[in-house]
DNA sequence: GAGGTTTGGTGACCAATGTCACCGACCTCA
DNA sequence: TGAGGTCGGTGACATTGGTCACCAAACCTC
């Protein structure tokens, strides 16, 4: 039991492998894996964060919510990533600034927020890890900003397609969502969609977007 | 000498007055203070980082540019901060993605890149430093996507105007150095400003605006 | 296959923003 | 006092993006 999830942890967080004993004995004493369906809060804005999720599969969406309720995506935690927007908080006492959700089936590992500054403390391990993902957080979150300031919502939308998790050349994604990634609304998104099909570069179907002409698109991002 | 320098450090840090004699020695030991003029850069867009400094007085701006030029500032590094951004470049060897400059005469104090990583595995004092620096700058600029996702100029340069700096209700600072607060463009900001004036919220001088009514602006930002 | 739900297409419209091209006022300093 | 730089005002414009109001097609469930 114990075992398999050890396992798992293992598997999902690499640096982990590198614990020692103590740590993984702490870890697996007071940490709970949790299973969580698509599309659960995780966090709402203004939570207090009582634990640190980790996730082991699936992934969830971090984002944040205009007055008019036009949402727009942070990041995303991955598989072997925890949301480290949590542990910031738990570690400053602040509240919560955005809205995490499950977008998959999700397994999450669940740490006590009494742990972590102890860990934090007395584990290099645990501590590289926690340092090195909010670092990346905030220099991505930095990228999102320089996007979202100078650049067109046709750039951003292309820098999109050309990053998505794609089947072979399909994007699977609604309009809609695609709006709330990039925080805008549906009909623009469409809009520029429609543009693009009608040069060749993306085909449309209901619920996807095959690219056709990769490079193409590539070039309308520049300009 | 160095006396003095501890106790600048000390006053500037005040999480360092925790600190034991052997994170102290190390710290005067390897770092250097140094004075640097106005408008110094001290960083530049992808950058590899050497060292990390630490401001003891004065104070920098951390910003970024999109293509044509315009700038958005992310946020400043004031006394007792540090350029944190420089820290997580330095521990991911990550290359440094915005620029940071100072703005009034600055004291720093480096640290030599070498000497962070050690530090933060062996002091207690050093670590939570950092990591509540990186946390907290991961809310600020959160919050600035949300800002410049979700709100219109006018509310955005009302935040401003709310939250910078006064001498009694005149906020030093012209228009052009606002647009690069926020990201767009001069012409923009003396238009809103214009607007602002002609409603008897504000009075504009050359190089400064005067804040006439504070509530009715703060009520502009509501809608 | 009927009815509800999700998805997306569309046109019209307007508000917000960026850009260009000036000009004039003011400031500094040689 | 004259020259050059900084600061800001202004009008005209084009573009971009957000919103509203529908509708129609595709899909799902019973």
């Amino acid at each position: 039991m114990t075992e398999k999830l050890r396992a798992k942890l293992g598997a999902a967080v690499p640096t982990l492998n590198e614990a020692g004993e103590d740590l993984w004995s702490e870890l697996l004493a007071s940490g709970v894996a949790r299973e969580l369906p698509p599309r659960q809060f995780i966090r709402m804005e203004g939570d207090h964060c009582e634990h640190l999720p980790l996730v082991l599969s699936g992934a969830a969406r971090v984002y944040t919510m205009g007055e008019s309720g036009r949402e727009i995506t942070l990041y995303r935690i991955e598989r072997g990533e925890s949301c480290i927007l949590t542990a910031s908080c738990i570690l400053n006492e602040l509240e919560f600034p955005a809205f995490a959700r499950t977008e998959t089936e999700t397994e999450v590992f669940l740490v006590p927020a009494a742990s972590l500054q102890g860990w934090f403390d007395r584990y290099a391990v645990w501590r590289s890890y926690v340092l090195s993902l909010v670092s990346s957080r905030l220099a991505d979150v930095i990228g999102l900003v320089k996007e979202v300031t100078f650049l067109r919502l046709d750039e951003r939308l292309v820098e999109y397609l050309i990053g998505a998790p794609k089947q072979g050349n399909t994007v699977t994604i609604t309009h809609a969502a695609l709006a709330s990634e990039l925080g805008t609304s549906r009909e623009v998104v469409s809009r520029i969609l429609e543009s693009f099909e009608s040069q060749g570069l993306v085909s449309l179907e209901r619920g996807s977007i095959r690219i056709c002409d990769e490079s193409g698109l590539a070039a309308r991002s520049g300009k």
